[in-house]
DNA sequence: ACCCATTGAATGAATAGCCATTCATTTTCA
DNA sequence: TGAAAATGAATGGCTATTCATTCAATGGGT
């Protein structure tokens, strides 16, 4: 039986996501066994293919469930008529508290952006650029307003402020005891970015 | 029969390790057959169990044997009487030209121990906090020197100069056709950081 | 110079275990 | 009561690893 639209949204379709988003964050996809996604979704082996077409299938699910959710609620915090530096602040804010309270999908995004076969890699690709797209946006409006400096590169730099970002917010989540909070992280991270993009 | 350490530096082992790179870079660790490996070194499949206890040893010595040497090779270059700019320059374009001039290693480190199992992840944590730890020296350099702002905080801030760096290296490194060059990339980047932490 | 015994390296076919996926059967529920 | 959903034991494919066998180099004896 083939794996119907309607079914998405099903409570055990979402069940059985976050249970392989729980595991696949613990094991790591490929240590992770099918069996192991039934168990924690309180499902039998075989209910997963009646949701699922197969293994990637889930991990696939996964990262689409989520990328446009983070993307939207990006677009949302950021859109409206306040300053780009202000946009800036409320982008790495975000970004950090969206990996904090998701902390197994950050987690499987993160692997899943970067491994995974061609086909997934230029998906997920696809998916990556409009949130990078995002914070390009904000910099493009900072320069014609001519906060930010107009030498900086927005192509270039959006990926570098993503990187930091985002590295400072799986190092957080990953850290067994937390030597810092992430409020700390938030405005080290802004207080560097802002200072290094102005004129 | 055990892999004794005097069979690495072996001329087949180190033909066993560049094969592994190359072939998991190109297929990810876990699509890549050890059988795969062993052709790309021509070699037989049982000659790769002389020199390795098992596939995850491949991938750990991978590891092992290139991440000693880029920290050396950083710690060489910005060690010297330079002042903290200047070394945070240098220590940016080393980066950015050892991930460029080994690309195929940069990815099995980038990628695949992201995913690897929770041993591997704490045992490459110490090897990365070297690393690391290469670039808060040189904040901490620059703030005795005043050079550097006070409120900021080298712990922190020093994995978002890497996430950033890294993020750059390795997008530059698996774009198909380079929109910009290493050293537009460069320039970006010091910029930015600079400007970012000066006083 | 030649022979051949010894040793360690290398080979690759065979094994064995794992695990994704299927599907005959059972359960649910309308 | 029958269709849809769920179950989980059985299957089959895949591949890491092993190991009996082959190969090559060395050197001691003639």
């Amino acid at each position: 039986m083939p794996v119907s639209i309607q079914k998405i949204g099903t409570e055990k379709y979402q069940k059985i996501i976050q249970a392989a988003t729980r595991v696949f964050a613990q094991k790591g996809f490929y240590n992770a066994k099918v069996a192991d996604v039934a168990k924690e979704a309180q499902v039998a082996d075989g209910t997963i293919y009646l949701y699922f077409k197969n293994k990637d299938d889930l991990l696939i699910s996964i990262f689409e469930n989520s990328m446009d959710t983070f993307t939207a609620e990006v677009q949302k915090i950021i859109s409206g008529a306040l300053d780009p530096v202000e946009k800036l602040k409320r982008f790495i804010n975000l970004h950090l508290e969206l990996v904090k309270s998701n902390q197994d999908t950050a987690q499987v995004l993160q692997i899943e952006l970067r491994q995974s076969s061609k086909f997934m890699k230029e998906y997920a690709a696809t998916k990556f650029r409009d949130y990078l797209n995002l914070v390009s946006q904000i910099l493009e409006e900072g320069q014609q307003q001519g906060v930010f400096r107009e030498s900086i590169d927005p192509m270039i730099v959006k990926r570098a402020i993503f990187g930091a970002v985002d590295e400072m917010a799986l190092d957080w989540v990953l850290m067994k005891k937390k030597k810092y909070s992430m409020e700390d992280v938030a405005s080290q991270l802004c207080e560097m970015m802002i200072n290094g993009l102005k004129v």
